[in-house]
DNA sequence: AAGGCGGGGCT
DNA sequence: AGCCCAGCCTT
């Protein structure tokens, strides 16, 4: 291992000592790369009849989200949701719960944005073009191009951390993949090399490779690799150490007080602020810190609530990528509330203020409701599940 | 250029 | 417990 990493600074060094740019030449993958997919393809749902819609969709969905995770919902995505005009109309509300559990929700916003765009400029129909998929809103240089090439056959490559790592391993490089200009470099590389027949089928390739055999956590199974000649990361035995990525930072602990307030089989979630972290959904009342059944008492009493009894519920972690909530969380039941004001309308949708109290412009709903309608994301559900 | 933004599965 | 995943947007 010491002799590995030796290696790798050896290799870094030696090309900034005589200033010369390693530039691989891919052009030699590209036959080897499309006869293993003809053989090796997955058979994904989006895959088999490639509209654009269900491209878009599809690559959407995978931003940074596993296929076995996405196979589902798109499934019922697309069921719920045949076409772009079915999207652009849909409900906000509604289109929050066909995507509830799938993370980073402001991509299913977007999604909608996008839909109204093409409905209202493009007569409805996805713009054949790689820069006019590059202004839609959610659609970056990675989707762009998957979206172009898969569904227009556009020879345009579709560069994401799939295709950085299997590609920096068989060109041996130790570039830092999450630098800007390094992924630029490699899309202008691509692009050079891509076939012009089989664009789509060349961008999935790399894909499937990386997936099944190129793979992004333990060793790679290089003896089932159609280019392992062709691999200087496996010539030198520095594929394991490829890609390269700095340190991350430790993420943001957060103490939490979860309350699970119920009164006559209804529950107490509120909207929360428009702003970070799962802007706009709902969520389970919360208070700052994790506070003790006396502590919590206390502040109930003192927002004017009379009657109820506490139950702890115990403690529960929620990772996400850059915080993570350590929560304490307690089951508050009430025979009687304050003031009918607090059992207010079901429809009504208050801006949470962000101030931190049990009582603010929370709304009171049944289980049924709350499951069929209300889009809780997964931090709450080791209270959610408390719910009977 | 760096940081925010979810959630889950694998090692 | 830490890694990463068919990234994009904002600052």
């Amino acid at each position: 291992m010491v002799q590995e990493t030796d290696l790798c600074f050896d290799i870094q060094g030696d090309v900034k000592a005589i200033g010369v740019k390693m530039n691989y030449d891919y052009s030699e993958t590209v036959e080897f790369l499309l006869d293993w997919y003809d053989l090796n393809r997955r058979f994904l749902p989006w895959r088999e009849e490639p509209r654009p819609y269900y491209v878009w969709i599809s690559e959407i969905m995978l931003q940074q989200t596993r296929v076995e995770a996405v196979k589902v919902y798109f499934e019922r995505f697309i069921s719920t949701l045949p076409s772009i005009k079915d999207l652009a109309d849909c409900e906000e509300e509604k289109l929050l719960k066909l995507w509830e559990g799938l993370g980073y929700y402001n991509r299913v916003r977007n999604l909608q944005k996008t839909a109204k765009i093409i409905v209202e400029e493009y007569n409805g129909q996805m713009p054949a073009d790689y820069d006019k998929l590059l202004q839609l809103p959610g659609i970056g240089s990675y989707t762009a191009g998957a979206i172009a090439s898969i569904s227009f056959q556009i020879p345009e490559p579709a560069v994401d951390g799939n295709v950085l790592r299997v590609m920096k391993r068989v060109a041996g490089s130790f570039d830092d993949i999450t630098k800007a200009p390094v992924k630029k470099q490699m899309e202008n590389d691509l692009r050079e090399i891509i076939p012009r027949d089989r664009p789509g089928d060349f961008n999935q390739s790399i894909m499937d490779l990386g997936a099944t055999v190129c793979i992004p956590n333990g060793k790679p199974l290089c003896d089932k690799c159609p280019i392992i000649h062709l691999c200087n990361g496996f010539q030198k035995g520095i594929q394991m150490l490829i890609p390269v990525k700095p340190e991350k930072k430790p993420r943001k602990i957060e103490d939490r007080t979860i309350l699970l307030m119920e009164f006559d089989n209804r529950y107490a979630i509120r909207k929360r602020g428009s702003k970070g972290l799962l802007a706009r959904l709902w969520e389970l009342p919360g208070l700052d810190g994790k506070l003790s059944v006396m502590a919590v008492e206390e502040i109930l009493l003192r927002e004017g609530y009379r009657n109820f009894t506490i139950q702890p519920l115990g403690e529960g972690k929620h990772i996400f990528s850059h915080i993570e909530w350590h929560m304490v969380g307690y089951h508050i039941k009430f025979m009687e509330v304050p003031d009918e004001d607090i059992l207010c309308n079901p429809d009504y949708v208050a801006e949470y203020n962000g101030y931190e109290t049990v009582n603010t412009d929370c709304i009171w709903v049944s289980k049924e409701r709350i499951n069929k309608e209300f889009t809780l994301p997964s931090a709450f559900e080791i209270y959610k599940r408390f719910i009977v």
